[in-house]
DNA sequence: ACCTGAACACCGTTCAAGT
DNA sequence: ACCTGAACACCGTTCAAGT
């Protein structure tokens, strides 16, 4: 996405900021702060200089967002050594891209707005193709696999960073408390059980698991 | 969530707004505006009061939104025939929750904010627990199913929100042309093969395709 | 070409006062 | 108890001008 510096025209006033600058800047707030702090003033100050003179850099907000995305996968998404077998190894690929943004949550609002993700996951999502065509599935059932696993990935992200977002905020937490005490056993009697467990059962890391039931299933023969 | 409306004190001004009206005007904003154009100082103008008077009904806005959720569900999420068969009833259960969430897609800012949604739902994900069960798995195992169902589900919902809001917007739908025109194909050859038909396959709505193969792969024992 | 200052058109929320 | 007015502490972005 972010082009090799361009060849520099010597014309023209000499640029006091550059955009590998603002990203870097924009980046050390947002892990330091939290997303929510990365704002085009804040990161002006941060800089030195105008809230105008980052729009000389990037197109707006969105644009250095995604710039971010791309800096945070490309720094920390290394390619791994893959499994030989195809189903393991789209596991182990989506594994690696789950785990690249799990570490960085605030990417939710990001990854979002687009159905694939950095230029720099590329390789993983051709691993993930790949691997679904050598286990027997046509190119475009594979496509569909893949899609399959993102919605699932993207989802598993999404759902855990709202979770610990609301362990942070202040009483919303108990609002699945109040739920499950007022459960009806009559009606709802299956949650009724597990209601003493839900907390500990959903705080559980059970990506792994769900990735493997799911690629599993996109690989057995339909059940009609 | 919404209790019944307490037993009305008699001591003190009577209101002039109530929070069903609140509730009511924010929909019709929502949904004939847009999530984005919901705020609390234009929906006091719409309502012919202040801002300020809002939050006597409200907490704030994260929880009017929330509201919105509930508001939407009890309206549209009727309980269906469910099939027999407790595999299908799984399916058809997901199905249900997917499909009133995807007739409002700017839910998805809140949906994000709670692991199970509107208790409105709660019948359903008793019907996939219960049907998880009935199939032959441990009511943790249950529990964790549904929770990759519903991973899977709000991913879903999220990433064609997305991808639908980016078709609106002016040209970043070409970011996605400008990857693909550019794949190498000794490096990528899966991708460079489906290339040209990716648009079309990810245009296809393959939410009941993918939920099938998860919810079989939950089922079937596992490949170790 | 790059940067600045001032302005536009907004936000959510708090506080003190009114009825 | 409910509502209002004014204010606080911000936003992203545009426009016209400066170097």
């Amino acid at each position: 996405m972010s082009q090799p510096s361009a060849p520099r025209k010597t014309t023209g006033r000499p640029p006091r900021i550059s955009r590998e600058e603002v990203i870097e800047k924009a980046r050390r707030i947002v892990t330091e702060e939290g997303v929510d702090r990365l704002t085009m003033r804040r990161l002006a100050t941060e800089i030195g200089s105008t809230p105008m003179a980052l729009y000389h850099h990037v197109r707006d907000k969105e644009e250095l967002l995604v710039l971010l995305l791309d800096d945070h996968t490309a720094r920390t998404l290394h390619r791994p050594e893959l499994p030989d077998d195809p189903r393991e190894r789209v596991v182990a690929s989506a594994a690696a891209i789950h785990e690249v943004l799990a570490a960085c949550p605030w990417i939710v609002e990001v990854l979002t707005a687009d159905d694939l993700m950095s230029a720099s996951a590329l390789w993983f999502v051709e691993q993930m193709v790949d691997g679904l065509v050598e286990c027997g599935l046509t190119p475009e059932q594979a496509v569909h696999g893949y899609r399959a696993i993102w919605y699932y990935t993207a989802g598993e992200i999404t759902v855990r960073t709202a979770a610990a977002r609301r362990r942070a905020g202040d009483d919303r937490a108990t609002y699945r408390e109040r739920v499950f005490a007022d459960l009806d056993p009559g009606e709802l009697p299956r949650l009724t059980q597990v209601a003493d467990q839900w907390a500990s059962l959903t705080a559980e890391n059970t990506y792994l698991a769900g990735l493997r039931a799911l690629v599993n299933g996109l690989l057995a023969p339909g059940t009609p």
